[in-house]
RNA sequence: UCCCGAAUAGCUCAGUCGGUUAGAGCAUCUGACUGUUAAUCAGAGGGUCGCUGGUUCGAGCCCAGCUUCGGGAGCCA
């Protein structure tokens, strides 16, 4: 098929352009080409200069050749590295090792143009700290764009996984006037002068005469009206940007991150359990059958960069080992109650190492849950029926449990070696009197979602849902070790220059 | 927000005990060489040592504050 289109191509226009991912793969050669793209390096020689193009298409570059007397000086001397080319000339063998196939430049056209003096870029490693300063034109490195079709690859994947499950993709609201999730604090949304607001008798803002005619955020999640997509359509999923006001300062968090929230009508725990599991190697599994080349490249980088470092800070798998572990092993799954007993046990609460106490009842901190997931069991685990009194108002009470020595939620929580909780999620109360009791224990006012409330007094149903972190799922599948290096814009406090 | 650390050439970093003119590699420019692979070799140019103040005869170095960045923690996905 790719074989005939290309045929079909180079019937319909003696000089195609094609990308460079295609160039390179071509199984003939002797026909002339063009090819656009940003100039990587050039090194020059007497009698041919190489000039190596990259278009994004592919982590790999296609080599161009030139020869110096065929070319005006005035034409090489703008081929620079970060310059911007098109090239025609006659696709052949290359002559060299490094390549199959390379171009025979017989005619150099410059787009744009890269002063060297002032271009950032150089042919060489740079820091991540360095290229988040310049977030316009780190895209243009391999390690991103690398990152980049990563991504793509597996925001693809996800829409794919479930489309072909049967789920609809919901559009859930960016602009919110709850806050009744508790998830965060959030972005305050208005078109009122922040210098002079109108106020109300009393002094307060009035944001009667706010646009919306009531206070508005930006969501920081989908999932209450995800829910009401579940209960008449049975499974939804939301993918959309998801916006935190913390001032959080973490390799592993942004204010703005992407989310998906799948929400299933007649899910129960244990079918949310199967659906993150299955869904997350799924879509892992498209990547490494999509995205070799760019995670071999990541691999490699990963392990350059391990080499300076002591040996118990190396990465225990080469990435694609890990990639592929994931995908050919069951997570563990276990409840709270029982980690816990675990934690009790191990070595380092017993040699008093762990700098937060472990008991039942407490939030279990970094320490304890790289504990269980990176000494203990060594895989993805799946924690679930936490106590009530640490999970959101929303989750399902569970029947009186003997073995945990207080009440219990049917939440879950996925947790994976290096980035922690993945996935957050739960089966949801459906009963009324119950959930309205939580909410009036939490201090939520009912009002603010009564239509919330409704779902639960009109064909109340069983269902379940959860949370993904888009870009932990990047960081997972890419190996980096910054949230902000998986996503081409990050906000951040104190950050959104671009 | 808390704890720790960092800020010196375009980039990555060194800079001894506080002491004369601030160092390297890479990048850039020039030259040599070469079907090269982040080419190689030689030479040259390139600095408000983050900012403000203080101590001192003298500060890149010591002290205080601020700013920004990084790592960890918390919050979470």
């Amino acid at each position: 098929m790719t074989y005939l289109y290309t045929v079909f191509h180079l019937l319909l226009f003696r000089m195609s352009l094609l990308p460079v991912k295609q160039l390179l793969a071509s199984e003939t050669t002797g026909h002339t080409i063009t090819v656009k793209g940003w100039v990587r390096t050039k090194r020059e020689s007497k009698n041919a200069i190489f000039i190596a193009i990259n278009d994004g298409s592919t982590i790999h570059n296609l080599q161009a050749v030139a020869e110096p007397g065929q070319f005006s000086e005035e034409t090489l001397r703008l081929v620079t590295t970060g310059s911007c080319v098109a090239i025609t000339g006659t696709l052949v063998e290359s002559q060299g090792s490094g390549q199959k196939v390379e171009v025979k430049a017989t005619d150099i056209h410059v787009y744009g143009t890269a002063d060297p003096e002032k271009y950032p870029l150089q042919p060489k490693k740079h820091s991540m700290e360095f290229l988040r300063e310049i977030a316009h034109l780190r895209p243009r490195t391999n390690t991103f764009s690398a990152v980049l079709r990563i991504r793509h690859a597996l925001a693809f994947a996800v829409h794919k996984y479930f489309n072909d499950n049967g789920f609809f993709y919901l559009h859930t609201p960016i602009i919110t006037a709850s806050d009744a999730e508790g998830a965060g604090e959030m972005f305050r949304v208005t078109t009122l002068d922040m210098n002079k607001p109108p106020r109300t008798d009393e002094g307060d803002i009035d944001y009667k005469q706010d646009f919306f005619g009531r206070e508005t955020n930006l969501t920081v999640s989908g999932q209450l009206e995800g829910e009401l997509g579940a209960l008449a359509l049975s499974k939804i999923y939301t993918f959309g940007p998801t916006f935190r006001a913390e001032n959080s300062n973490t390799t592993r968090h942004l204010a703005e991150f992407w989310m998906i929230e799948p929400e299933m009508a007649f899910y129960e725990l244990e079918d949310n359990m199967n659906l993150a599991e299955d869904f997350v190697k799924t879509v892992i599994g498209y990547a490494l059958e999509h995205c070799a080349d760019d995670l071999a490249f990541l691999q490699n980088r990963l392990m350059e960069e391990e080499k300076s470092k002591p040996q118990a800070d190396r990465s225990p798998m080469p990435l694609l080992e890990k990639l592929a572990f994931v995908v050919n092993n069951d997570f563990q799954r276990l409840t709270y109650t029982q980690a816990i007993e675990i934690l009790l046990q191990s070595k380092p609460h017993k040699e008093k190492k762990f700098q937060y106490p472990v008991g039942w009842g407490i939030d279990l901190q970094s320490e304890h849950e790289r504990f269980l997931v990176e000494k203990h069991f060594k895989k993805p685990v799946i924690l679930t029926n936490y106590p009530r009194e640490i999970k959101s108002f929303y989750m399902k009470q569970d029947e009186v449990d003997e073995s945990a020595p207080g009440p219990t939620v049917r939440a879950m929580d996925v947790l994976f070696p290096g980035i922690g909780e993945i996935i957050g999620g739960s089966q949801r109360e459906e009963n009324y009197d119950k959930l309205m009791a939580r909410i009036q224990e939490v201090g939520i006012d009912p009002s603010n979602i009564w239509w919330f409330l409704e779902t639960r007094q009109f064909g109340t149903a069983p269902h379940s849902g959860f949370g993904l972190g888009f870009e932990r799922l990047v960081l997972f599948v890419t190996g980096m070790g910054n949230i902000r290096d998986v996503i081409p814009f990050p906000r951040t406090p104190k950050s959104a220059e671009f």
